[in-house]
DNA sequence: TGTTTGACCACGG
DNA sequence: GCCGTGGCCAAAC
C-alpha cells in the first residue's frame, strides 16, 4: 500500500477539510475533483476507514441523507457523530441540508491536497 | 478477461 | 411530483 496517486487521496484530503458542522455530498466532491463519477467517491470512503481518519460522515448524498451510515460499523454512529458536532440528523436526513451544504470549491480550484503524512 | 455491482447524480417520461 | 433508466470509473467475482 504505496502512495498511490489516485483521486482516493483526493477525496479523504477533501472529505477533512470538511468543516466542522458541515456536510457535503458526493456529487460536489466527484465534481470538484471533476471525477464525473459520484460513485467513485463512495467507492472511495467505502476503502477507507477509521484509521484515515477521514471524517465520512460528513459525507452524505445530495439528498441530505445519511446513505452509507450502514457502513459505519454502526448505522448510529454516523448520526451520533453529525449531532455531536451540532448537525441535526432526523430520520437519518441532515436537517436543513441545504444550508449545511458545504461546497469543496470553497476552497479554490487551485487547492491542492496539503502535506499528506502517511 | 469479461461481467456485475457500488455509501450516486442527472435527465426523461 | 414521482418513478425509471443511463452514465460515470473502479474494484471484486
Amino acid at each position: 500500500m504505496n502512495n498511490k496517486p489516485t483521486y482516493y487521496d483526493l477525496v479523504y484530503a477533501v472529505a477533512r477539510a470538511v468543516p466542522r458542522g458541515r456536510v457535503t455530498s458526493y456529487g460536489a466532491i466527484a465534481d470538484f475533483l471533476a471525477l464525473g463519477a459520484s460513485r467513485m467517491v463512495g467507492w472511495a470512503l467505502n476503502n477507507v476507514q477509521p484509521e484515515d481518519r477521514v471524517p465520512a460522515h460528513r459525507v452524505v448524498n445530495r439528498k441530505g441523507e445519511l446513505s452509507g451510515r450502514h457502513h459505519f460499523g454502526s448505522p448510529t454512529l454516523m448520526q451520533e457523530l453529525l449531532e455531536a458536532e451540532g448537525v441535526r440528523v432526523e430520520n437519518d436526513c441532515v436537517v436543513d441540508f441545504k444550508e449545511r451544504f458545504w461546497s469543496p470549491q470553497e476552497l479554490g480550484e487551485d487547492w491542492e491536497l496539503p502535506e499528506f503524512k502517511p
